[in-house]
DNA sequence: CCCTATACTGCACACGTGTGCATTGTCTCG
DNA sequence: CGAGACAATGCACACGTGTGCAGTATAGGG
């Protein structure tokens, strides 16, 4: 008898629920929804025999049903600006192995920083009801950040150092200011004075941060910045496209300048720029010292390996889940902004005998 | 008076609901709903002004209880190995394109090729009754593929080959046994004759086919394999160690045995090799020929760039996820085999005059 | 033996949405 | 003018789960 039942539900196609369970063992939904949170209400050899039976009739709770009636999905959206970033990935990885720890699963979705999609994302994030957003995207625009805090969903920001300290608004980011630094000191150090920058359009809060701190450490080095040291690569569709090649096209138009180093807004830049020395018979860092930044694995692999600044990629995401969590427990959360660490490798020297008689001579020596 | 019931709801912090328009508009939630959906069973001046009053109060749909009174949640979940694979990452992107194009949204969950964790992943999945699974894992075990089938959730496998042809379960691969027999004949061509391997320990079935496409090659062209050629990576905890260390680790072990030419599981593995013979001071590929697989972004940019087997990651991620929409519209759909190709690059070239010497005494030149 | 406190269970509603069916109103045709 | 057809809308239930409250039974105490 009890088999028939059982065969006709699975037969159905449909997963069983509590309700099934309760008609077999002959009592109320209620109490078999209790009896699976271990309610005390229910008598214990009752509890057991619902788990057990439970069990045997391979229950498995509908997450969504239960999404809708406690108002909470234990889901976070995660937008990012592109998956291929192996940046990107690192973060990720620190997000995803503090949500599996919390049960929390992970909405991804993919931006290419094109602020339709964008939009369109946090829509749908919103439709779905997420507890919570995680945003690495390269910026957040007007609308976009508008439409967020119009939602009033918990939002963390990585590396974006929102300058609207909004209400629900939290973010967590590696000092760009600080880590740009770091870079051109190390090359002060080692005696450049020719120092040139190579940017990116289409990371406008991050490029214009490091680049600030480029020109800053200069000036306080009273060096006179020349525009000519500086390219950024140009914005195509606002997508983004290949830094390495961007690098590659771009060191030819600074080197007639003189520059004796650069300094890359991040390791795909150098690495172009590597690429480009090579096909140009130039060799690093004999002729020109390189820097580049984030740390990326490729970063060490590459000959002569990278000296670059390295981001604490694992942690930003671990600290930005963590926020959410906390926002999510009603505790009071502040921003913060972790510390980068300069990696001395191979791409950096002293400059060029040329340069540094040209220096010499100007220093009187 | 509506503006003090509008009040009163948006400090309910819920979001509005159908119900709320409905009652703003002054007709049945029903109605409401229709209307939003455009059903031509509601009055065209109706419909509209029911459009307008949902847009002015912010309406967003609840796709929670949407899934769950249609039964179906255009979710899928997905599976990972790790996120820090640089091949991983260009699959999830194919994926992540078609679902965007599809209004699916993407379930991430990192397994770190933990059997346990596998489990538990397809467990959660299946309470958060996803349409549909895709799994890019490294090898699909029993118990947790036991679990998938029993499950009936329909499930599209990539680079997996499942022997097993079970019911709902799919797969799209490339073809690992080819793509080895390419980058070997590409060393048998260049004129090599004794040709290791250095292959991974926690890949079992990729590992085992490559392995085999190897083998067989050598063996059709009278080349009997030396057990000592071939070095397989310990696997440690079950979890994925770093491929470029383990590489670095296996060069000087087979070394020793006078192979010309390496064949590597991937390109990780071919630049840790890469690297070893920089800190033993043999040059590729004067010395010593090196082979990688994958063809992800670093072959190109590590020096010497690396001859490789291209694997088609976009597509198969695209496929993937593309077969699986045709399961969830019923379409019957088989399983597909993707081409390799082959990249020469900088790594390979005519084995040291030594050993020509060696094969031409052999040969009787 | 009765009353009350206690332990357990079921009823009914709620979460937000979709949809078959009944209901109402209007128009048209005989 | 009445009847049937059709258009438009509301009622009620369903999806699967959680929970306040009422109800029942049992035990204990007077």
């Amino acid at each position: 008898m009890s088999e028939v039942v059982r065969t006709s539900k699975s037969a159905s196609r449909r997963p069983v629920s509590i309700q099934d369970i309760a008609e077999t063992a002959g009592v109320s939904h209620s109490t078999v929804s209790r009896a699976l949170h271990n309610s005390d209400l229910i008598r214990p050899e009752v509890r057991q025999r619902i788990q057990q039976l439970a069990q045997e009739m391979g229950y498995t709770p509908n997450a969504v049903a239960q999404s809708l009636k406690v108002q909470r999905t234990n889901t976070i959206g995660l937008v990012i600006a592109s998956i291929a970033d192996p940046f990107a990935g690192r973060v990720v990885r620190g997000i995803e192995e503090v949500a599996q720890a919390n049960q929390i699963s992970l909405l991804l979705s993919v931006s290419h920083n094109d602020p339709e999609l964008e939009l369109g994302i946090i829509e749908t994030f919103h439709r779905r009801r997420v507890d919570g957003v995680i945003s690495a995207t390269a910026q957040i625009r007007g609308p976009y950040m508008a439409r967020l805090t119009q939602l009033k969903m918990p939002t963390v920001l990585i590396n974006q150092q929102a300058e609207s300290e909004a209400d629900q608004l939290h973010s967590v980011d590696a000092d760009d200011y600080a880590g740009a630094r770091q870079a051109v000191e190390h090359l002060l150090a080692l005696g450049h004075r020719k120092i040139g920058y190579l940017g990116v359009g289409n990371r406008v809060q991050s490029n214009r941060r490091r680049f600030a701190g480029y020109c800053d450490t200069l000036s306080s080095a009273g060096i006179a910045v020349d525009a000519q040291w500086v390219r950024i690569a140009p914005t195509v569709n606002n997508l983004r496209a290949d830094d390495v090649l961007d690098g590659q096209a771009m060191l030819p138009e600074v080197l007639p300048t003189g520059v004796t180093a650069l300094f890359c807004y991040n390791d795909q830049i150098a690495v172009g720029v590597l690429m480009a020395c090579r096909e140009l018979g130039l060799r690093v860092p004999e002729h020109l010292s390189v820097v580049g930044y984030d740390d990326v694995d490729i970063a060490r692999y590459v000959t002569p390996s990278l000296t670059t600044i390295h981001q604490p990629k694992l942690r930003l995401g671990e600290i930005a889940m963590q926020m959410l969590l906390d926002i999510l427990e009603g505790k009071s959360v502040q921003s913060r902004i972790l510390p980068n660490e300069l990696m001395v490798r191979e791409s950096t020297a002293t400059p060029p005998p040329a340069c540094q008689a040209q220096e010499k001579s100007r220093f009187g020596c």
